[in-house]
DNA sequence: ATCTATGCAAAGCTTTTGCAATCGT
DNA sequence: ACGATTGCAAAAGCTTTGCATAGAT
């Protein structure tokens, strides 16, 4: 039972990308927390936020959302909840107040798979993205939205 | 009113990609795709099963599904159903069967978002990657698997 | 003093795009 | 014949990695 994990420093870089990351509920993506981080410390390097992040999501500090679309993006809290994403801007929001879902957490399904856990994401519009319903009729549907 | 949308042609490569797909209940990625799709094109390109892809997407035949990892995966049964990934291998499956779960599809929530679909996706081990429970403990769990 | 962590730049990987040639209609 | 579609190759975008140096313990 040998811990074959080294020693983590407490860097000043950590603290600042960790720390800024829980002042925000916005679930930055790694290059969004770069140019906040800058502000503080401004030679730190994208590949040093990338890093501390990929440390902290190890040692369950920080959550990845790999939500639909391009980039990933990062959340500090680590309560359980949902997201949702605006299919029009790629906003990401937290979620606590789903109506009544109670969805099962470990069980073995017919497939064979061992399950332990679950990801769910809804997707919609964001206040500032909400159009006149005359306009809907025209949207493309998200590939993964129905 | 204007129908904007060019005139689809009915091309080999399509057919093959879409074809192959409708076959698979395996999830392939765009370059599994293209390998499997070589065999019946051999001077396919990706750079086409990537058009071909974003097209059926676009046209409601074929489903983009953005799991956590690297590489997209895309599926042609357009039935409502959720997946199961899984955590060691990446293969990902349907998961039909789930025990009783109900979501609510279109709704606003109290951020102002309005919702009009969501994306469930389980987490676990495939019977294949099944370990013994001694090795659990010294398991990272994923990062958004807890 | 040791060895993790950093900054920088280059490389990796998936996906997208420009262009001349091809082929479905 | 027209123009959507293709193959090819280059480029784009996000993320990871190699390496010498800096810095936490």
């Amino acid at each position: 039972m040998a811990s074959s994990q080294p020693v983590r420093r407490n860097t000043r870089q950590r603290q600042v990308v960790w720390g800024e990351l829980k002042k925000l509920k916005s679930h930055p993506t790694a290059s969004e927390l770069y140019d906040i981080a800058r502000q503080r410390l401004p030679r730190i390097s994208l590949g040093t936020v990338y890093r501390n992040l990929e440390l902290l999501v190890e040692n369950g500090a920080v959550r990845k959302l790999e939500v639909g679309g391009g980039e990933a993006r990062f959340d500090a809290d680590m309560g359980e909840h949902c997201h949702v994403r605006c299919l029009r801007c790629g906003r990401v929001d937290d979620l606590h107040d789903l109506p009544g879902t109670k969805l099962p957490e470990r069980f073995t399904c017919s497939n064979g798979y061992d399950i332990i856990g679950h990801r769910l994401e809804f997707i919609g519009y964001c206040p500032e993205c909400k159009r006149p319903e005359a306009e809907k009729n025209n949207e493309n549907p998200c590939s993964e939205g129905g």
